[in-house]
DNA sequence: ATTCCGTAAATTGGCGCCAATAATGGATAC
DNA sequence: GTATCCATTATTGGCGCCAATTTACGGAAT
């Protein structure tokens, strides 16, 4: 109890600077393009210099963000040419395990994975853009981690945030949410099926159609 | 070519740090669990605290060492489960593109294949391990690059990496090695025969007989 | 008026020091 | 003789300063 209590209350003044530099970007608080000054960043998470440098030194590994030496960081801003190209890898990877998918589920999966959909069309409504964008990603990883591969997960999300400069821009047209939402659900349904057809053309839809997220 | 002098020169005696370590990993020279103290490795690169740091920040972000906060960095060394997970990710994604591959194949592009995987059979006689290692790296670069999709080769080689400790023990079998440079050989003949099934056949052998490299 | 150059301000990035924490060895008590 | 506790040592990790490079600004010359 009091445990969780000092954990709240030391994550809030002191979480990891990656992680909130990371969501910023993710949500588009800081869109594309935009320079990554260190004096900034040092302010605006109020924490030191070091700090700053290797959250931006992670994120730029992870390719989030460009180094240009001597000048500074900026958020990268993909190419169509790139965007396609990660959508291709997560159809192959996401419709390649659909068959372990649709092997492992089980009714309580299903429950399960009913309530994520629910969850999420929840926060199409009354959630934050950051709770929204979360909701989207549980459900995702309830569905991928049926296929029982851990490492796969992790592989995909890494993937997704490559990607994921720029993203709720994208998101914001309620009727894509609502497309989304829909197509949970779908998704759902053809795993409650075991149709493994059906579930790999939803999930290829689901990938393509918001071309980034989804 | 003044140019050309000044990168060698400089880049034997300054080559960044990450890499070095990196291959120092790969190779097998540091095995396994061994614990990576910061002095050594200063030491053993010729190197500042700083750059040393960085280095293993970058590699656990990686999960190529395994970051234990307050007592220090040692080599990862990783389960068959996580070896298996691997494994299939790789074959589900390098079988995924087979068709890809096959589409964009040219008579050119077999011939550079071909001339690939017989430096690489060279390699099996002469080369130094880490030569070897190079030559094998670069045929399946140049196979995967027929796909068209750059950002799929850079995540497959990131994959590739992440489960390559303890890499070379594996290899050193020349029966191993000899299975390998056939099978080259084997996908190249598919590749020119346009068989995408025997293709994707070879595709998944290679990669599980060995089951970390391939 | 425009362009070029030189100087000043700002920003990045390398480096070393010092505190905090864990491992080790020895001494003491049981 | 063995186990436990304390002190010493070694290692990690945070932090700030200073040099190097770049950018911005202003003045002078064409």
């Amino acid at each position: 109890m009091s445990d969780d209590l000092m954990e709240t209350e030391a994550s809030t003044d002191k979480k990891d600077v990656t992680e909130l530099l990371l969501h910023d970007i993710l949500t588009g608080t800081l869109p594309a393009g935009t320079w990554l000054k260190q004096i900034d960043l040092e302010r605006r998470y109020d924490c030191t210099r070091p700090e700053v440098r290797r959250a931006l030194d992670r994120l730029s590994q992870k390719r989030l963000v460009q180094h240009n030496p001597n000048r500074g960081y900026q958020v990268y801003e993909l190419d169509d040419q790139r965007t396609q190209e990660i959508s291709d890898i997560r159809v192959i990877l996401e419709t390649g395990i659909a068959d372990r998918i649709v092997a492992n589920v089980t009714p309580e999966s299903v429950r399960a994975l009913r309530d994520l959909a629910r969850a999420f069309d929840e926060m199409s409504f009354r959630g934050s853009i950051m709770e929204h964008y979360d909701a989207n990603l549980a459900f995702h990883r309830a569905l991928l981690m049926l296929a029982g591969n851990t490492e796969l997960v992790n592989i995909i999300a890494e993937i997704r945030q490559r990607t994921a400069s720029a993203p709720v821009s994208q998101w914001r047209t309620r009727a894509r949410i609502e497309q989304s939402a829909r197509e949970h659900h779908l998704m759902v349904d053809a795993l409650e099926a075991r149709d493994l057809a059906e579930l790999k053309r939803l999930i290829e839809i689901h990938i393509r159609q918001a071309p980034i997220r989804a």
